[in-house]
DNA sequence: CTAAATGCAAATCATTTGCAAAGAG
DNA sequence: CTCTTTGCAAATGATTTGCATTTAG
């Protein structure tokens, strides 16, 4: 029963475990891109039954918990993804690609920001924008 | 007159230089918190006339630019601050708080990081999200 | 049983857009 | 003069909310 995984996930955060969560969490696991609240609802209700606001509301609920990462990439609505899929992100500005990318070594030095500044670092985000190398510059 | 500066970096980016873009700019130079795009058109129409759309438009124009850095702290609204300000931001989850800081020594760690997925750095975004040393962690 | 979660539809809020008038180069 | 920018008001689109109903613990 993978239930059972994110059943426990769900008690440790303190949160209800409901049929409607489970459906949200599955696909956030499932999704190896980064969909918007629209699409998980899409990818949620086939074959189930699950209202736009109740999306919402638990993505509102789980990032509040720390199990789901909210992004935004500039294009007006907020992305996510599961905290297991966690990762940085490159944007390539002119196709609007995201290259994934996970680069351990940045964690202990972001951590090292956070103290100097007297703070205890809780999470992060790092988003590069970029162009693909070779690309034509337009200087005119 | 300050204002030739500013109609020099427009110029140099091939944007027209307008009353208003002028407005937006100096606005923003003079903001050392980030504001959003209705904030911006509240002090930029002190004394002045400016239309919403127009801070908006102007908003997408310079942050395509590179005029104008756009950020988003997750609240529904996007926030911008001039490049001649840009930093990274440390966001303290209790009080919703913001500290920022520049940490140079992070420029060329990222750069390698896009070099090495085959891009050339433009910019990149680092938010941290963090919470008072000393603060009561609640493990109920 | 009781507090929390959900559906539905209406409400909000930020941001965008069509079109005619005003302005920059 | 020609192309771009701006105003205004209406349109869009994402996200939120009130309230009655259902469900988890």
């Amino acid at each position: 029963m993978p239930g059972h995984r994110l059943e426990q996930l769900c008690h440790d955060h303190g949160l209800r475990f409901t049929e409607h969560r489970r459906m949200v969490l599955e696909v956030l696991d499932a999704s190896t891109d980064h969909p918007a609240a629209s699409e998980i609802h899409r990818r949620a209700a086939v074959g189930h039954s699950i209202s736009v606001s109740t999306v919402y509301r638990i993505l509102k609920t789980l990032s509040a918990a720390g199990l789901v990462v909210r992004r935004d990439f500039g294009d007006g609505k907020a992305r996510y993804e599961s905290v297991t899929r966690r990762h940085d992100h490159l944007v390539d500005v002119r196709s609007g690609a995201i290259v994934e990318f996970d680069e351990a070594a940045l964690q202990p030095i972001i951590e090292s920001i956070a103290a100097r500044l007297g703070y205890r670092l809780i999470d992060y985000r790092l988003e590069l924008l970029a162009e693909a190398r070779g690309a034509v510059i337009d200087r005119s």
